[in-house]
Parts: structure tokens; sequence; C-alpha cells
DNA sequence: CAGTATCCTGCTTGATACTG
DNA sequence: CAGTATCAAGCAGGATACTG
């Protein structure tokens, strides 16, 4: 595992560039959207728990019924899929202990952890915010309805 | 806008706090995962073309022919739909020009340039380490199968 | 120009049952 | 314990046509 991509040193210092590629410069490259960094991770990240489990990871190692304890509402089938995409991007490890009842154990990998600093910065906002976005919903349905 | 979350000062500064409230402690306040705010500005941002657009608006305001193009594989419904839910979420304004061909410009809220902000790093990761994933996918396509 | 309305497809997810 | 297999449902999203 981990092919030679020793390039992230630190990852906390995953800041923002000044200025990044816009919209039109990627398109001016020749690039599909489905080939943009950006719209790649996010729907990796996107419409499934894989958000969750980083962060749960984050905390700890944990094994596949710890993960299935802590986001509850989960599905075995959904825990096992979303599990293995990010194994396959890299992002965890998956250890089996040969053990007479097998236990697997699921780790961030060092891609895995940078990942979590950089939706860190999400995850503050998201818990600051929060109130802001209902009450702006709430407005809106008013208004609209 | 904005209730009692007066924490948060600057917006570029949103870094993440040492520590964060965890998965457990969320289930424990007996909040549904459907209550956690990462959940909801994750499950907003994702899956759709909502990010796509704020990153549009937050170079200049864009009318919606304007929108249209610069994300050229977007179809005109699915548009119109995204910019209804972030202007709901209270992200970005809409504002009419009563010309005779109508004229409809979108701009970003304190609140959606609050939000470019904290994806931003989430942007500069997915720049630097699409290669990493996809040579992890590749690997484990290849050991897989 | 900036939408709305309608139809239709496929992926994502859930529920359930079975296995090493 | 840690999955896999199968079935079925819901919703995101695309294509197309029409409107103020």
């Amino acid at each position: 595992m981990t092919p030679g991509h020793r390039k992230d040193t630190d990852p906390v210092a995953d800041i923002p560039p000044p200025r990044r590629r816009t919209l039109a410069e990627v398109k001016a490259s020749g690039m599909t959207i489905e080939d943009c960094p950006i719209r790649d991770v996010v729907s990796g990240l996107a419409g499934k728990w894989s958000v969750l489990i980083l962060l749960a990871l984050d905390e700890r190692p944990h094994r596949f019924g710890e993960l299935r304890r802590a986001i509850s509402d989960i599905s075995q089938r959904m825990l096992t899929i979303t599990l293995r995409d990010l194994q396959r991007d890299g992002l965890l490890t998956r250890t089996v202990h040969p053990t007479v009842p097998p236990s697997v154990e699921y780790a961030l990998t060092g891609l895995g952890r940078s990942l979590v600093q950089a939706v860190m910065p999400l995850v503050g906002w998201a818990d600051r915010h929060h109130g802001a976005i209902r009450d702006a919903r709430q407005g809106f349905d008013r208004a609209g309805a």
C-alpha cells in the first residue's frame, strides 16, 4: 500500500493557496468537470457517509462494529461500501486480525488525516452557521409559501 | 440573520477548534444525524453543483446565463434548482433587474462568502492530492481485480 | 433572458437474508 | 464479527418543450 507519494509532510499545513484555479481556467485547460479535482473530491465526500466516517476515524481507529454503532443509522451495506471506497482512494487502511471471530480495524492513512484537516474548517463553519442557515430557510419558506 | 452565534470574527480564521464535537457526543446529545450540522451542510454541498456555483460567484456576481455557460455541462433545470436551494440557505442573493429582456443577477451573501472561505482548504487539498487519489485507485483496482 | 413543467432514467440508499 | 447478495424504493439529474 501507499505508492510513491511521499510529498505530504505536514497535514496541518494544508492552507488554501492565495490564488486557486478558477472555473474559467479549469475549463480553458480543456478538462471536463469530471476531471476537475474539486468536483471529484467533493463528489467522493458528498451524498454518502464519508465525512462522518473520516471524522470518527480521526478520533481513533475503529473496528467495523464500532463504526456501525458510532454512526448508528448507517446500514451495514452502506458502511461496507463507503469504507471500501475510502480505502480505494487511499484514505484509510483495512487491517484484518486473524482471530477466531475475525476483527477488522480501520485507520486513517496520512492522506486521510490530511483530508480531515482540510475538511475541519468546513466542520467548524457548519457548527457556527448552522443556525443561520436554518433561519434563512425558515424565512425563505415563509416568504415563498 | 446570525443569531446568538457570535464566536467567529474572521472568516479566514475558520481554523478547526482543538476539540470538536465528536460523533459520540452528537449522538449522546440526542440529535439525529439529520440535525447534525456537518451532515446538513455537507449534504447541501454534496451531490449537486453547489460548490462549483459558489466558486464561480466568489469570483464575481453572475447572471443566470453566465453561470450556465461557466458550468457548461449543467442543465437549465439543475441550475435553477441549485440556485434556489442556495438562496434558500441564505448563501446567495437573487436580484431581478426589470429590463425588457429580464436580467437576474446572483451574488454571494456574507454567509456565502464565509462558506467559500471554509471550503477553500478542501479545494486546495483536492488540487494537491488528486493525483495521489487517482494512483491509489489504480493500485487498489489492480490488486483487487 | 430566465425560467417552469413534464417525463424519464439511473444511481444511491435501505431492508432483509445469508455466509466464513 | 464482518461482511456479501438480492430486492426494491426514492430521489437526483438529464432531455425536451413551453412561457412571461
